[in-house]
DNA sequence: CTTGCCATTTGGCAATTGTCAAACGCAGGC
DNA sequence: GCCTGCGTTTGACAATTGCCAAATGGCAAG
């Protein structure tokens, strides 16, 4: 909890009264390995904060092959941001990893605290604008680098994470096949 | 300058009054073809809409090798989004590839406008969101394709883009190089 | 018209990555 | 302990893409 209020702080001055309404509108939340914490088709009803495990955005083809988008740890929020916002269908899905632990906040909770903490919606136009721009590079950059180069780079980025996720779906998020993820990790040691 | 504001009404109501308040703070503005609108480490005093021509969003490497992120066009907003609205060094450039007229709206017409008009900033929160998701997904999903599928759907979802950018600026956004470009449009036609 | 420059195309070859099938290894259920 | 299933690794081969150098083509300046 404490290290949700020192995210939020990062963005934006909350004074002692704010920190303790945002406080009393978190809620604990777990959800099992392989289950959705949002799913394509819905409407996203909550947005968490990541206290332990880890989720990934991700999609599915019409063969029914899985690609990742993204992995969501600790001390991050993850949500369908334009889902949660204006209560439309959901574009994509949202599948715990792992087991995982989260303090939501409910659209009404959410829509509260916008009314009743003026700098609420500034500080999460800030951390979803960075965020994104943060995703979209990544990917980008990926794109004009080899597979190795990019595997080696996410190591560095997210130390042990590599270790928590299945290679197949950082195979996925890398943009290559396991076999060739495979290759690249026997190549390196 | 019609379509500055239906654009905007896309993302959230404005009254006559608040209408004509933005357009009385909306600038013309022409840069060149070769030069910036904004660049890396410095900060961004405005934002633009695209009324005529077309930029990119680019980075250079060590080496001076410059990579496309995205092409921005007509009818587009194109800013360092988080530059102009913290007022921090930009991280990346942005260059005009064709003759370009835009309005723009200085820093200090657009706080006016965020104090003025109240959906001010929930309109930009969405574009800012909607926009950058998108471009995340584009680059996401160019990475598990070939190049030729890359190139293929850039033409069908920017339907004469192609032949008004540099081939070597598309073939940087689509990761591949200028010969891998060249050769794919052989194999096309 | 000629020249020179720069973007694009082309060719040959090397490196990377994908595909497919088989083997391996580990964890959970019986 | 043994089976079973799933994720990962490995091998052989094919396809894609990169790299480098040369040729081509268009455009602007002289």
């Amino acid at each position: 909890m404490e290290a949700l209020i020192r995210y939020l702080l990062q963005y934006g001055n909350l004074n002692p009264e704010q920190i303790e309404l945002i406080q009393s509108k978190a809620e604990p939340k777990t959800i099992e390995k392989g289950t959705y914490f949002s799913e394509a088709g819905k409407i996203a009803g909550q947005i968490g904060y990541v206290t332990e495990g880890i989720l990934r955005v991700c999609y599915y083809n019409n063969i029914g092959e899985g690609f990742t988008r993204y992995f969501v740890y600790e001390n991050r929020f993850v949500a369908d941001i334009n889902s949660f916002r204006d209560q439309l269908p959901s574009s994509e899905y949202i599948e715990a990893i792992t087991d995982c632990s989260l303090m939501i906040f409910s659209k009404e909770s959410f829509t509260e605290l916008s009314n009743r903490i003026p700098v609420w919606n500034s500080i999460f136009a800030k951390i979803t604008s960075n965020v994104l721009e943060n995703k979209m590079k990544a990917s980008s950059n990926m794109l004009v680098q080899d597979a190795q180069t990019r595997y080696i780079h996410f190591l560095e980025h997210y130390p042990g994470l590599a270790n928590r996720v299945p290679l197949s779906m950082l195979a996925s998020y890398l943009g290559i096949t396991p076999s060739s993820l495979s290759r690249i990790r026997k190549n390196i040691t």
